[in-house]
Order: C-alpha cells, then sequence, then structure tokens
DNA sequence: ACTTAGACAGTCTATTTTAGACTATGACCG
DNA sequence: CGGTCATAGTCTAAAATAGACTGTCTAAGT
C-alpha cells in the first residue's frame, strides 16, 4: 500500500467490472471489455495488467494468486476500492460526452466529404446493426445500465448514420 | 531532420491548422483549436507548442524566429508537410467515431441515470446553443469542412439532449 | 505417442498524451 | 510608477497508446 494514486477512469472502470464479475483475471477483464463498453470506452488491453497492480499496490484491490500452472492473477474488490467505486458512481458529472472522430476530423481540414462518406455508413451501420442485435437477444435481461448505455450508443450510431447518409449523395 | 516520426492526428491538427493560418505561432494554434475544433478533437495547449518542434525536425514545417521581444517562433507548411497533409486528407477511413462519456461509464455500472440526467441535459443544451449560435452567426460565410463538422456537432447534441431528457424524469 | 494449430494468457518497450503547475513578457490604466 | 490583465510559453510526472513479442494449454489429426 504505497504512496496514493490518482484514480482516472480506467481505474473506475477495472473497480467496476471487477464488482460485476466478483472476481477477475486481466484476461477475464479483457473479454469483459471487448464485449460491453469497449465499444464506447476503448481501451489497450496492456492496461488491464498494469492498473489491477496499481490498485493492488494501494489497497483498492485484493490479489490471489494461482500457485501452480499459469499463476494467474485474480482481483476481487476489498473494501477502499468499493467505497471508491460507490463514491464515483454517486456522483453526478457535467463533463461532456467527448468523441474523436477520425473522418470529421479529415472533412473540417477540408477532405471531401462524399469520398469518405461511403465508409462512413457502412461501418456506422454495421455497428448499429450489432447494437441492435444485442438489444434484441439479450436487452431484457441486461442489467439497467448496461441496457442503458446500448440505448445510447444505437441512438448515436443512428445519428452517424443519418448524416453520413445524407453526404453520401 | 533527424530520424523519422510517426504522424498521429495531433501531427494533423498542426499542420491543417498552420495551412489555414498561412503562417502561425503556436499561441495562434492555441486559440485556433479553442475557437473550433477544439469541440470535437480535444488537445492539450502544451502539445501546441512540443509538435510544431518534432514537425520542424522531421522538415514538415519551417520555423522563423523573433530576433528580439518574445523570440516566437512562427511556422509554416514547408512542402513535405504540405505533401503529407494532401495524402492523409485524400484518404478515407472507416474508423467510427470513438466517444468518451464519463457520464454513461457511470450509468453503465449502475450510478442512478435520473441523478445523473439533469446535469448533462444543462451541459448539452448549453453546448448545442453554442453551436447553433457560432451556425447562425457565421454559418454562411464559414469554408465547407467547417461548416459540415458544426452540423454534425449539432446533430450529436441534439441526440444527446433527447437521450438524457427522456431520463431526467 | 507425437505434433501442431489455434485459442488462451500475459509481458514489454518506446513513444505520445495528459494534467496542471509554473514562469515570464507586454500593454494599459490610474 | 505600480498593479493587473491578457498574452505567451515551459516543465515534469504520471498515464495511456501502439503494437510487437512470448509463453501455455488443449484437442484434433496422424
Amino acid at each position: 500500500m504505497s504512496s496514493e494514486i490518482r484514480l482516472t477512469p480506467t481505474s473506475f472502470v477495472v473497480l467496476g467490472l471487477v464488482e460485476a464479475a466478483g472476481e477477475a483475471t486481466p484476461y477475464d477483464l479483457k473479454n469483459m471489455v471487448a464485449a460491453s463498453l469497449g465499444n464506447f470506452w476503448s481501451l489497450q488491453h496492456a492496461q488491464l495488467y498494469s492498473e489491477p497492480q496499481r490498485l493492488t499496490a494501494t489497497g483498492y484491490l485484493a490479489e490471489r494468486r494461482e500457485t501452480g500452472g499459469r499463476r494467474r492473477r485474480h482481483y476481487r474488490l476489498a473494501a477502499k476500492g468499493e467505497r471508491a467505486l460507490r463514491e464515483w458512481l454517486a456522483e453526478p458529472t457535467a463533463e461532456l460526452t467527448e468523441m474523436r472522430d477520425l473522418a470529421l476530423l479529415k472533412i473540417f481540414f477540408g477532405a471531401n466529404p462524399v469520398a469518405m462518406a461511403a465508409e462512413q455508413v457502412e461501418a456506422h451501420r454495421g455497428k448499429l446493426a450489432e447494437y441492435e442485435e444485442i438489444m434484441k437477444r439479450a436487452g431484457a435481461d441486461l442489467p439497467a445500465g448496461v441496457r442503458l448505455s446500448l440505448e445510447a450508443g444505437i441512438l448515436a450510431e443512428r445519428t452517424w448514420v443519418r448524416f453520413w447518409s445524407r453526404h453520401a449523395e
């Protein structure tokens, strides 16, 4: 439990996922991210190995290490982590969606929108279809928060499909 | 012109802005970012001091330094930078919008959406109003690409206002 | 029994980016 | 002349990214 660290969004992603799983290895986390929140909050898989170590060193997580075989590390929430997560969840934020859209950046600097549009429409349609599929299959059993963020993703993708379609000529 | 560097989106932001300005100091760039693309592609102002140096060292930009006073550095596009920018603009991308939304992340992990919604509606309404104001005042004279990305921002903000309003109860 | 392909699981490094404190210069006002 | 505000720039530690690289286990085919 060395000197304190700053808790970043990445930290809360780890804390939140570990809580949801009860106990998880970095590899589990990686799969959880890929299947859900990775769609709207991307991070490097290497982070899912280093961040839990940071959080363990400072008492937010507890680690249990396999003695044989791959000596995997299994993490669970420590009381301190639980508390930190609760507090973070309770605190509303006025921070806005931050977006990074390479296609839009190119347009801004004068790239030809028609040339961009075809690929973008297709890519966004694909994402939209994927989300709608998840919603159709699993929508009803999803935890409320997960479903809500999925809905947000669907709305956002629809917006982009509309936007780019308009410029596809 | 030392060993090559990787050109990142940040590099193209600098190249693009320098081209638009003809010649610019980091401080000019900082103001340009704040007034326009900073809304949809955030970056640290310190980057606008270090990135042009990187680009100058590798021949993408040319630097002219004031001899007296503040010894400001003025940058303009070198032929190599011009070429790189052209190529980047011409190349379409299938990369999707990447978004980072703290409020949504909290919701995902079970935060109370009603508690989040009030602040979010207000913040997004504010942003939307700001964009619409710019569009109303300057819309007609804006370069096409700039106007288009502004339109995209407006659509996105409307989507978010609608989403959060629905949950504001 | 042996091998090998593919899924599973994790590590590493260099570079970039972020957060944000800190410093300095010039211009104008009383 | 001194203060204050806008202008302009620097610095550092910590965190994140890109992506190559290395192992381990299982199961199917030979």
